[in-house]
DNA sequence: CTCAAACTATGATATTTATCATAAAATTCA
DNA sequence: TGAATTTTATGATAAATATCATAGTTTGAG
Protein backbone atom coordinates (compact mmCIF):
# COMPACT_ATOMS: atom_id res chain seq x y z
CA UNK A 1 0.00 0.00 0.00
CA UNK A 2 2.13 3.15 -1.31
CA UNK A 3 1.05 6.30 0.23
CA UNK A 4 -1.21 8.96 -1.60
CA UNK A 5 -0.21 11.92 -0.32
CA UNK A 6 3.37 11.74 -1.86
CA UNK A 7 1.68 10.79 -5.21
CA UNK A 8 2.15 13.69 -7.37
CA UNK A 9 -0.88 12.75 -9.86
CA UNK A 10 -2.78 13.76 -7.29
CA UNK A 11 -2.09 17.40 -7.88
CA UNK A 12 -3.65 17.19 -11.55
CA UNK A 13 -7.16 16.15 -9.83
CA UNK A 14 -9.95 17.07 -7.19
CA UNK A 15 -8.14 15.03 -4.88
CA UNK A 16 -5.60 18.22 -4.98
CA UNK A 17 -7.91 19.85 -2.09
CA UNK A 18 -7.89 16.78 0.15
CA UNK A 19 -5.89 17.23 3.83
CA UNK A 20 -4.14 14.76 5.02
CA UNK A 21 -6.27 12.91 6.96
CA UNK A 22 -8.44 12.24 4.09
CA UNK A 23 -5.51 11.09 2.00
CA UNK A 24 -4.65 8.65 4.56
CA UNK A 25 -8.21 6.94 4.34
CA UNK A 26 -7.80 6.67 0.72
CA UNK A 27 -4.30 5.29 1.36
CA UNK A 28 -5.93 2.76 3.11
CA UNK A 29 -8.63 1.54 0.79
CA UNK A 30 -7.42 1.75 -2.42
CA UNK A 31 -6.07 -1.23 -4.62
CA UNK A 32 -2.77 0.15 -7.13
CA UNK A 33 -2.70 -2.75 -10.53
CA UNK A 34 -1.53 -2.19 -13.87
CA UNK A 35 -3.51 -2.47 -17.27
CA UNK A 36 -1.54 -3.65 -20.16
CA UNK A 37 -1.94 -1.82 -23.59
CA UNK A 38 -5.04 -2.99 -25.32
CA UNK A 39 -6.93 -3.82 -22.35
CA UNK A 40 -9.74 -2.25 -20.91
CA UNK A 41 -9.97 -0.38 -17.37
CA UNK A 42 -13.91 -0.05 -17.46
CA UNK A 43 -16.43 -1.10 -20.16
CA UNK A 44 -19.38 0.53 -21.37
CA UNK A 45 -22.45 -0.95 -19.76
CA UNK A 46 -20.47 -1.91 -16.38
CA UNK A 47 -21.51 -0.86 -12.84
CA UNK A 48 -18.46 0.43 -11.40
CA UNK A 49 -18.44 0.58 -7.38
CA UNK A 50 -16.01 3.95 -7.10
CA UNK A 51 -13.34 5.61 -9.49
CA UNK A 52 -10.18 5.26 -11.16
CA UNK A 53 -7.06 7.45 -10.63
CA UNK A 54 -4.63 7.51 -13.66
CA UNK A 55 -0.89 6.87 -12.72
CA UNK A 56 0.71 6.79 -15.52
CA UNK A 57 0.07 5.90 -19.06
CA UNK A 58 -2.27 6.91 -21.63
CA UNK A 59 -6.30 5.53 -22.29
CA UNK A 60 -8.89 6.52 -25.11
CA UNK A 61 -11.97 7.03 -23.64
CA UNK A 62 -14.68 5.75 -26.32
CA UNK A 63 -18.31 5.09 -26.94
CA UNK A 64 -20.15 2.48 -29.22
CA UNK A 65 -22.52 4.05 -31.76
CA UNK A 66 -25.99 2.38 -33.16
CA UNK A 67 -23.86 1.28 -36.43
CA UNK A 68 -21.22 -0.36 -34.28
CA UNK A 69 -18.47 1.81 -34.95
CA UNK A 70 -16.48 3.17 -32.17
CA UNK A 71 -15.96 6.85 -31.36
CA UNK A 72 -13.16 8.32 -29.17
CA UNK A 73 -14.88 10.65 -27.02
CA UNK A 74 -11.62 12.03 -25.49
CA UNK A 75 -7.72 10.71 -24.43
CA UNK A 76 -7.41 10.96 -20.69
CA UNK A 77 -3.87 10.69 -19.05
CA UNK A 78 -1.96 10.39 -15.56
CA UNK A 79 -3.78 12.46 -12.78
CA UNK A 80 -7.20 12.41 -13.99
CA UNK A 81 -9.97 10.62 -12.45
CA UNK A 82 -12.20 8.35 -14.21
CA UNK A 83 -16.06 6.87 -13.53
CA UNK A 84 -17.14 9.82 -11.21
CA UNK A 85 -19.94 10.58 -13.91
CA UNK A 86 -21.45 7.45 -13.26
CA UNK A 87 -20.69 7.26 -9.66
CA UNK A 88 -22.40 10.73 -9.01
CA UNK A 89 -25.48 9.58 -11.18
CA UNK A 90 -25.77 5.94 -9.98
CA UNK A 91 -25.85 4.57 -13.52
CA UNK A 92 -23.67 2.40 -15.26
CA UNK A 93 -21.14 3.90 -17.40
CA UNK A 94 -21.45 5.10 -20.60
CA UNK A 95 -17.66 4.57 -21.89
CA UNK A 96 -15.37 2.31 -22.26
CA UNK A 97 -11.56 3.18 -21.27
CA UNK A 98 -9.11 1.20 -22.51
CA UNK A 99 -5.42 1.74 -21.93
CA UNK A 100 -3.34 3.03 -25.41
CA UNK A 101 -0.11 1.91 -23.34
CA UNK A 102 0.64 -0.26 -20.33
CA UNK A 103 -0.74 1.92 -17.32
CA UNK A 104 -0.79 2.07 -13.67
CA UNK A 105 -4.19 2.71 -12.21
CA UNK A 106 -5.59 3.23 -8.77
CA UNK A 107 -9.73 2.63 -7.26
CA UNK A 108 -10.94 3.78 -4.97
CA UNK A 109 -14.00 2.96 -3.71
CA UNK A 110 -17.58 4.98 -3.56
CA UNK A 111 -17.74 4.61 -0.31
CA UNK A 112 -15.19 6.70 0.59
CA UNK A 113 -15.12 8.86 -2.16
CA UNK A 114 -19.30 9.74 -1.32
CA UNK A 115 -17.96 10.35 2.15
CA UNK A 116 -15.63 13.16 0.80
CA UNK A 117 -18.91 14.70 -1.03
CA UNK A 118 -20.77 14.98 2.41
CA UNK A 119 -17.88 15.47 4.48
CA UNK A 120 -15.85 17.93 2.82
CA UNK A 121 -17.38 20.90 0.62
CA UNK A 122 -13.69 22.04 -1.17
CA UNK A 123 -13.90 18.45 -2.72
CA UNK A 124 -17.31 18.54 -3.95
CA UNK A 125 -17.04 21.92 -5.53
CA UNK A 126 -13.44 21.09 -7.32
CA UNK A 127 -15.11 17.57 -8.62
CA UNK A 128 -18.03 20.20 -9.66
CA UNK A 129 -15.83 22.13 -11.47
CA UNK A 130 -13.53 19.41 -13.25
CA UNK A 131 -16.82 18.24 -14.41
CA UNK A 132 -18.05 21.73 -15.58
CA UNK A 133 -14.93 21.54 -17.61
CA UNK A 134 -15.29 18.54 -19.08
CA UNK A 135 -18.93 19.87 -20.09
CA UNK A 136 -17.54 22.97 -21.72
CA UNK A 137 -14.63 21.48 -24.17
CA UNK A 138 -17.60 18.43 -24.85
CA UNK A 139 -19.46 21.68 -26.01
CA UNK A 140 -16.95 22.65 -27.82
CA UNK A 141 -16.18 19.54 -29.41
CA UNK A 142 -19.62 19.06 -30.78
CA UNK A 143 -19.89 22.19 -32.30
CA UNK A 144 -16.20 21.56 -34.53
CA UNK A 145 -17.81 18.16 -35.37
CA UNK A 146 -20.69 19.88 -36.47
CA UNK A 147 -19.24 22.46 -38.43
CA UNK A 148 -15.96 21.73 -39.43
CA UNK A 149 -14.42 19.65 -42.27
CA UNK A 150 -12.51 16.12 -41.73
CA UNK A 151 -9.53 18.10 -43.25
CA UNK A 152 -10.12 20.80 -40.11
CA UNK A 153 -10.57 18.71 -37.93
CA UNK A 154 -7.36 16.24 -38.43
CA UNK A 155 -5.19 19.74 -38.66
CA UNK A 156 -6.66 20.28 -35.22
CA UNK A 157 -6.66 17.01 -33.95
CA UNK A 158 -2.64 16.66 -34.67
CA UNK A 159 -2.07 19.96 -33.09
CA UNK A 160 -4.24 19.27 -29.67
CA UNK A 161 -1.75 15.94 -29.70
CA UNK A 162 1.41 17.62 -29.80
CA UNK A 163 0.16 19.87 -27.20
CA UNK A 164 -1.18 17.41 -25.07
CA UNK A 165 1.50 14.52 -25.38
CA UNK A 166 4.12 16.39 -26.60
CA UNK A 167 7.00 14.87 -29.23
CA UNK A 168 9.72 12.96 -28.67
CA UNK A 169 13.11 14.01 -29.79
CA UNK A 170 12.86 13.26 -33.27
CA UNK A 171 9.86 15.70 -33.50
CA UNK A 172 7.47 12.51 -33.77
CA UNK A 173 4.03 13.02 -30.95
CA UNK A 174 4.71 11.00 -28.72
CA UNK A 175 1.51 9.81 -28.71
CA UNK A 176 1.36 6.87 -31.04
CA UNK A 177 -2.64 6.15 -32.24
CA UNK A 178 -2.99 3.69 -35.27
CA UNK A 179 -4.85 5.46 -38.43
CA UNK A 180 -8.50 3.46 -36.95
CA UNK A 181 -7.98 5.35 -33.24
CA UNK A 182 -7.12 8.83 -35.09
CA UNK A 183 -9.90 8.23 -37.39
CA UNK A 184 -12.07 7.69 -34.62
CA UNK A 185 -10.74 10.45 -32.67
CA UNK A 186 -11.62 12.94 -35.64
CA UNK A 187 -15.05 10.97 -36.57
CA UNK A 188 -14.33 10.00 -40.43
CA UNK A 189 -13.48 7.01 -42.06
CA UNK A 190 -9.85 4.93 -41.44
CA UNK A 191 -9.47 5.72 -45.41
CA UNK A 192 -10.50 9.08 -45.48
CA UNK A 193 -7.65 10.10 -42.78
CA UNK A 194 -4.81 8.28 -43.96
CA UNK A 195 -5.32 10.22 -47.37
CA UNK A 196 -5.33 13.34 -45.67
CA UNK A 197 -2.47 12.30 -43.78
CA UNK A 198 -0.66 11.49 -47.42
CA UNK A 199 -1.95 15.09 -48.15
CA UNK A 200 -0.53 16.44 -45.40
CA UNK A 201 2.57 15.12 -46.00
CA UNK A 202 2.56 16.36 -49.34
CA UNK A 203 2.10 19.65 -48.43
CA UNK A 204 4.66 19.79 -46.21
CA UNK A 205 2.57 20.27 -43.28
CA UNK A 206 3.97 17.07 -41.14
CA UNK A 207 6.51 14.25 -41.86
CA UNK A 208 5.35 10.66 -41.52
CA UNK A 209 7.93 8.19 -39.98
CA UNK A 210 6.68 5.25 -40.62
CA UNK A 211 3.51 5.14 -38.36
CA UNK A 212 4.73 8.32 -36.71
CA UNK A 213 3.84 11.71 -37.64
CA UNK A 214 5.61 15.00 -36.61
CA UNK A 215 4.24 18.47 -37.28
CA UNK A 216 6.99 20.59 -39.54
CA UNK A 217 4.24 23.55 -40.48
CA UNK A 218 2.70 24.37 -37.44
CA UNK A 219 1.73 28.04 -38.46
CA UNK A 220 -0.32 26.77 -41.89
CA UNK A 221 -2.23 23.93 -39.72
CA UNK A 222 -3.39 26.20 -37.22
CA UNK A 223 -4.43 28.06 -39.84
CA UNK A 224 -6.42 25.43 -41.34
CA UNK A 225 -8.18 23.62 -38.48
CA UNK B 1 -42.25 39.41 -5.71
CA UNK B 2 -43.56 36.10 -6.09
CA UNK B 3 -43.28 33.24 -4.51
CA UNK B 4 -40.24 30.60 -4.50
CA UNK B 5 -41.75 27.99 -2.25
CA UNK B 6 -44.88 27.80 -4.46
CA UNK B 7 -43.67 27.94 -8.10
CA UNK B 8 -43.64 24.36 -9.41
CA UNK B 9 -40.92 24.81 -12.39
CA UNK B 10 -39.00 24.53 -9.35
CA UNK B 11 -39.54 20.64 -9.81
CA UNK B 12 -37.73 20.22 -12.30
CA UNK B 13 -34.34 21.76 -11.37
CA UNK B 14 -31.93 21.51 -8.67
CA UNK B 15 -33.62 23.87 -6.73
CA UNK B 16 -36.68 21.14 -5.12
CA UNK B 17 -33.76 20.43 -2.70
CA UNK B 18 -34.02 23.18 -1.32
CA UNK B 19 -36.15 23.81 1.80
CA UNK B 20 -38.14 26.64 2.57
CA UNK B 21 -36.03 29.08 4.22
CA UNK B 22 -33.47 29.09 1.54
CA UNK B 23 -36.75 29.76 -0.52
CA UNK B 24 -37.53 32.44 0.97
CA UNK B 25 -33.70 33.54 0.37
CA UNK B 26 -34.63 33.34 -2.97
CA UNK B 27 -37.48 35.00 -3.55
CA UNK B 28 -36.37 37.67 -1.69
CA UNK B 29 -33.22 38.54 -3.66
CA UNK B 30 -34.57 37.63 -7.38
CA UNK B 31 -35.46 39.22 -10.11
CA UNK B 32 -37.99 38.13 -12.66
CA UNK B 33 -38.46 39.17 -16.52
CA UNK B 34 -39.62 38.45 -19.35
CA UNK B 35 -37.58 37.97 -23.16
CA UNK B 36 -39.35 38.70 -26.18
CA UNK B 37 -39.57 36.32 -28.82
CA UNK B 38 -36.14 36.83 -30.47
CA UNK B 39 -33.97 37.96 -27.91
CA UNK B 40 -31.23 37.07 -26.15
CA UNK B 41 -31.06 36.01 -22.41
CA UNK B 42 -27.39 36.17 -22.20
CA UNK B 43 -24.61 36.00 -24.36
CA UNK B 44 -21.24 34.27 -25.31
CA UNK B 45 -18.50 35.90 -24.18
CA UNK B 46 -20.23 38.04 -21.31
CA UNK B 47 -19.81 37.60 -17.62
CA UNK B 48 -22.57 36.92 -15.64
CA UNK B 49 -23.42 37.20 -11.66
CA UNK B 50 -25.84 34.48 -11.61
CA UNK B 51 -28.47 31.85 -12.65
CA UNK B 52 -31.27 31.96 -14.65
CA UNK B 53 -34.34 29.70 -13.88
CA UNK B 54 -36.73 29.12 -16.70
CA UNK B 55 -40.42 29.74 -15.67
CA UNK B 56 -41.90 29.66 -19.11
CA UNK B 57 -40.92 29.52 -22.79
CA UNK B 58 -38.67 27.72 -25.02
CA UNK B 59 -35.56 28.87 -25.61
CA UNK B 60 -31.92 27.75 -27.33
CA UNK B 61 -28.85 27.80 -26.81
CA UNK B 62 -26.28 28.05 -29.45
CA UNK B 63 -22.58 28.39 -29.88
CA UNK B 64 -20.74 30.22 -32.88
CA UNK B 65 -18.47 28.44 -34.92
CA UNK B 66 -14.87 29.77 -36.09
CA UNK B 67 -16.82 29.85 -39.42
CA UNK B 68 -19.81 32.23 -38.48
CA UNK B 69 -22.13 29.67 -38.72
CA UNK B 70 -24.21 29.01 -35.21
CA UNK B 71 -24.88 26.06 -33.97
CA UNK B 72 -27.72 24.74 -31.59
CA UNK B 73 -26.29 22.81 -28.99
CA UNK B 74 -29.28 22.35 -27.26
CA UNK B 75 -33.05 23.50 -26.26
CA UNK B 76 -34.22 24.83 -22.78
CA UNK B 77 -37.33 24.82 -21.25
CA UNK B 78 -39.01 25.63 -17.90
CA UNK B 79 -37.59 24.39 -14.74
CA UNK B 80 -34.27 24.00 -16.34
CA UNK B 81 -31.25 26.37 -14.69
CA UNK B 82 -29.05 28.19 -16.86
CA UNK B 83 -25.66 29.78 -16.31
CA UNK B 84 -24.63 27.37 -13.51
CA UNK B 85 -21.70 26.67 -15.37
CA UNK B 86 -19.80 29.32 -16.04
CA UNK B 87 -20.77 30.52 -11.95
CA UNK B 88 -18.81 27.41 -10.76
CA UNK B 89 -15.96 28.16 -13.26
CA UNK B 90 -16.14 31.49 -12.87
CA UNK B 91 -15.61 32.21 -16.61
CA UNK B 92 -17.57 34.17 -19.14
CA UNK B 93 -20.68 32.36 -20.73
CA UNK B 94 -19.71 29.90 -23.33
CA UNK B 95 -22.78 29.64 -25.41
CA UNK B 96 -25.82 32.51 -26.21
CA UNK B 97 -29.56 31.91 -24.88
CA UNK B 98 -32.13 32.88 -27.42
CA UNK B 99 -35.51 33.11 -26.57
CA UNK B 100 -37.50 31.20 -29.78
CA UNK B 101 -41.39 32.48 -27.64
CA UNK B 102 -41.92 34.99 -25.22
CA UNK B 103 -40.50 33.72 -22.33
CA UNK B 104 -40.53 34.26 -18.03
CA UNK B 105 -37.05 33.87 -16.45
CA UNK B 106 -36.39 34.26 -13.03
CA UNK B 107 -32.79 35.31 -12.00
CA UNK B 108 -30.86 34.63 -8.90
CA UNK B 109 -27.90 36.02 -8.00
CA UNK B 110 -24.72 34.36 -7.33
CA UNK B 111 -24.16 35.00 -3.79
CA UNK B 112 -27.25 33.49 -2.97
CA UNK B 113 -26.36 30.12 -5.06
CA UNK B 114 -22.96 29.90 -4.07
CA UNK B 115 -24.03 30.52 -0.24
CA UNK B 116 -26.54 27.32 -0.67
CA UNK B 117 -23.11 25.19 -2.30
CA UNK B 118 -21.37 25.59 1.17
CA UNK B 119 -24.73 25.27 3.33
CA UNK B 120 -26.39 22.61 1.75
CA UNK B 121 -24.45 20.01 0.38
CA UNK B 122 -28.05 18.49 -0.59
CA UNK B 123 -28.04 21.09 -3.43
CA UNK B 124 -24.53 20.55 -4.41
CA UNK B 125 -25.34 17.11 -5.02
CA UNK B 126 -28.34 17.97 -6.81
CA UNK B 127 -26.50 20.68 -9.03
CA UNK B 128 -23.47 18.01 -9.42
CA UNK B 129 -25.95 15.01 -10.36
CA UNK B 130 -27.72 17.75 -13.51
CA UNK B 131 -24.66 18.72 -15.21
CA UNK B 132 -23.34 14.99 -14.97
CA UNK B 133 -26.63 14.15 -16.80
CA UNK B 134 -25.85 17.27 -19.20
CA UNK B 135 -22.31 15.72 -19.59
CA UNK B 136 -23.53 12.33 -20.74
CA UNK B 137 -26.14 13.87 -23.09
CA UNK B 138 -23.52 15.74 -24.60
CA UNK B 139 -21.30 12.73 -25.24
CA UNK B 140 -24.54 10.85 -26.93
CA UNK B 141 -24.90 14.06 -28.96
CA UNK B 142 -21.10 14.37 -30.05
CA UNK B 143 -21.00 10.14 -31.29
CA UNK B 144 -24.45 10.66 -32.79
CA UNK B 145 -23.09 13.86 -35.10
CA UNK B 146 -19.75 11.98 -35.55
CA UNK B 147 -20.99 9.12 -36.75
CA UNK B 148 -24.47 9.52 -38.27
CA UNK B 149 -25.69 10.80 -41.52
CA UNK B 150 -27.85 14.13 -41.66
CA UNK B 151 -30.64 11.76 -42.72
CA UNK B 152 -30.45 9.80 -39.35
CA UNK B 153 -29.89 12.94 -37.75
CA UNK B 154 -33.03 14.62 -38.90
CA UNK B 155 -34.95 11.34 -38.21
CA UNK B 156 -33.36 11.50 -34.74
CA UNK B 157 -33.92 15.16 -34.49
CA UNK B 158 -37.49 14.90 -34.97
CA UNK B 159 -38.25 12.30 -32.42
CA UNK B 160 -36.78 14.21 -29.94
CA UNK B 161 -38.61 17.65 -30.80
CA UNK B 162 -41.95 15.08 -30.44
CA UNK B 163 -40.75 13.72 -27.17
CA UNK B 164 -39.71 17.07 -25.32
CA UNK B 165 -42.48 19.70 -26.95
CA UNK B 166 -44.74 17.28 -27.72
CA UNK B 167 -47.62 17.97 -30.53
CA UNK B 168 -50.39 20.49 -31.23
CA UNK B 169 -53.97 19.28 -31.72
CA UNK B 170 -53.65 18.75 -35.28
CA UNK B 171 -50.25 16.45 -35.05
CA UNK B 172 -47.75 19.32 -35.77
CA UNK B 173 -45.04 19.43 -33.59
CA UNK B 174 -45.36 21.74 -30.96
CA UNK B 175 -41.92 23.74 -30.97
CA UNK B 176 -41.60 25.53 -34.36
CA UNK B 177 -38.32 26.24 -35.27
CA UNK B 178 -37.55 27.73 -38.65
CA UNK B 179 -35.78 25.51 -40.94
CA UNK B 180 -32.22 27.32 -40.34
CA UNK B 181 -32.35 26.54 -36.68
CA UNK B 182 -33.79 22.92 -37.38
CA UNK B 183 -30.14 22.85 -39.56
CA UNK B 184 -28.55 24.34 -37.18
CA UNK B 185 -29.41 21.97 -34.65
CA UNK B 186 -28.86 19.00 -36.84
CA UNK B 187 -25.46 20.48 -38.46
CA UNK B 188 -25.84 20.63 -41.53
CA UNK B 189 -26.53 23.33 -44.57
CA UNK B 190 -30.31 24.56 -44.72
CA UNK B 191 -30.64 23.71 -47.85
CA UNK B 192 -30.00 20.08 -47.18
CA UNK B 193 -32.40 19.95 -44.25
CA UNK B 194 -35.30 21.15 -46.51
CA UNK B 195 -34.41 18.84 -49.25
CA UNK B 196 -34.41 15.87 -46.65
CA UNK B 197 -37.76 17.03 -45.04
CA UNK B 198 -39.40 17.08 -48.92
CA UNK B 199 -37.70 13.92 -48.98
CA UNK B 200 -38.98 12.26 -45.85
CA UNK B 201 -42.80 14.10 -46.74
CA UNK B 202 -42.67 11.93 -50.27
CA UNK B 203 -41.83 9.09 -48.09
CA UNK B 204 -44.47 9.79 -46.07
CA UNK B 205 -43.08 9.59 -42.98
CA UNK B 206 -43.89 13.10 -41.85
CA UNK B 207 -46.21 15.90 -43.37
CA UNK B 208 -45.59 19.85 -43.83
CA UNK B 209 -48.33 21.56 -43.10
CA UNK B 210 -47.18 25.46 -44.13
CA UNK B 211 -43.99 25.15 -41.95
CA UNK B 212 -45.03 23.29 -39.22
CA UNK B 213 -44.09 19.48 -39.19
CA UNK B 214 -46.12 16.27 -38.18
CA UNK B 215 -44.58 13.17 -37.71
CA UNK B 216 -47.13 10.22 -39.06
CA UNK B 217 -44.55 7.54 -39.37
CA UNK B 218 -42.89 7.27 -36.30
CA UNK B 219 -41.65 3.87 -36.26
CA UNK B 220 -40.08 4.16 -39.62
CA UNK B 221 -38.51 6.99 -38.41
CA UNK B 222 -37.20 5.50 -35.29
CA UNK B 223 -35.91 2.87 -37.56
CA UNK B 224 -33.94 5.14 -39.41
CA UNK B 225 -32.48 7.32 -36.77
C1' DC C 1 13.07 -16.80 -38.64
C1' DT C 2 8.85 -17.20 -41.10
C1' DC C 3 4.33 -16.85 -42.26
C1' DA C 4 -0.28 -15.27 -41.17
C1' DA C 5 -2.66 -11.49 -39.64
C1' DA C 6 -3.18 -6.78 -39.05
C1' DC C 7 -2.19 -2.25 -40.51
C1' DT C 8 -1.18 1.31 -43.91
C1' DA C 9 -1.59 3.11 -48.41
C1' DT C 10 -3.72 4.35 -52.74
C1' DG C 11 -6.78 4.04 -56.83
C1' DA C 12 -11.51 3.84 -58.62
C1' DT C 13 -16.00 4.80 -57.83
C1' DA C 14 -20.36 5.84 -55.47
C1' DT C 15 -22.75 8.48 -52.25
C1' DT C 16 -23.58 12.24 -49.44
C1' DT C 17 -23.59 16.89 -48.61
C1' DA C 18 -22.63 21.79 -49.66
C1' DT C 19 -22.93 25.58 -52.62
C1' DC C 20 -24.87 28.53 -55.99
C1' DA C 21 -28.85 30.05 -58.50
C1' DT C 22 -33.51 31.07 -58.81
C1' DA C 23 -38.36 31.23 -57.78
C1' DA C 24 -42.44 30.77 -54.97
C1' DA C 25 -44.52 31.61 -50.56
C1' DA C 26 -44.90 33.87 -46.30
C1' DT C 27 -44.09 37.70 -43.32
C1' DT C 28 -43.19 42.39 -42.00
C1' DC C 29 -44.00 46.96 -41.72
C1' DA C 30 -44.55 51.65 -43.50
C1' DT D 1 -52.75 47.28 -48.58
C1' DG D 2 -48.79 46.50 -51.02
C1' DA D 3 -43.84 46.68 -51.58
C1' DA D 4 -39.76 44.93 -49.46
C1' DT D 5 -37.71 41.41 -46.95
C1' DT D 6 -37.22 36.97 -45.23
C1' DT D 7 -38.13 32.19 -45.46
C1' DT D 8 -38.99 28.02 -47.90
C1' DA D 9 -38.35 25.23 -51.84
C1' DT D 10 -36.04 23.00 -55.68
C1' DG D 11 -32.77 22.35 -59.53
C1' DA D 12 -27.99 22.16 -61.14
C1' DT D 13 -23.56 21.48 -59.97
C1' DA D 14 -19.34 21.05 -57.25
C1' DA D 15 -16.95 19.37 -53.42
C1' DA D 16 -16.25 16.34 -49.65
C1' DT D 17 -16.37 11.93 -47.91
C1' DA D 18 -17.34 6.91 -47.79
C1' DT D 19 -16.92 2.54 -49.75
C1' DC D 20 -14.85 -1.13 -52.26
C1' DA D 21 -10.83 -3.23 -54.15
C1' DT D 22 -6.18 -4.30 -53.96
C1' DA D 23 -1.35 -4.22 -52.77
C1' DG D 24 2.57 -3.09 -50.05
C1' DT D 25 4.31 -3.05 -45.08
C1' DT D 26 4.72 -4.04 -40.48
C1' DT D 27 3.95 -6.86 -36.52
C1' DG D 28 3.75 -10.66 -33.71
C1' DA D 29 2.92 -15.61 -32.61
C1' DG D 30 4.82 -19.92 -32.87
Amino acid sequence: MSNCEQCIVREFSALKVLEKGDLLKIANCKTSFTVKKGKNIFEEGQNVNGVFCIKSGVCKISKLSDNGKSHIVKLITKGELLGQRSLINEESLNLTATALEDMQVCFIPKTEIMGFFHSNSNFSMEVLRNICEDLKEADNDLVNMAQKTVRERLAHTLLYLQDKFGTDSDGTLKIQLSREELSGLIGTATESCIRLLSEFKKDELIDLIGKKISIINEKELRRIE
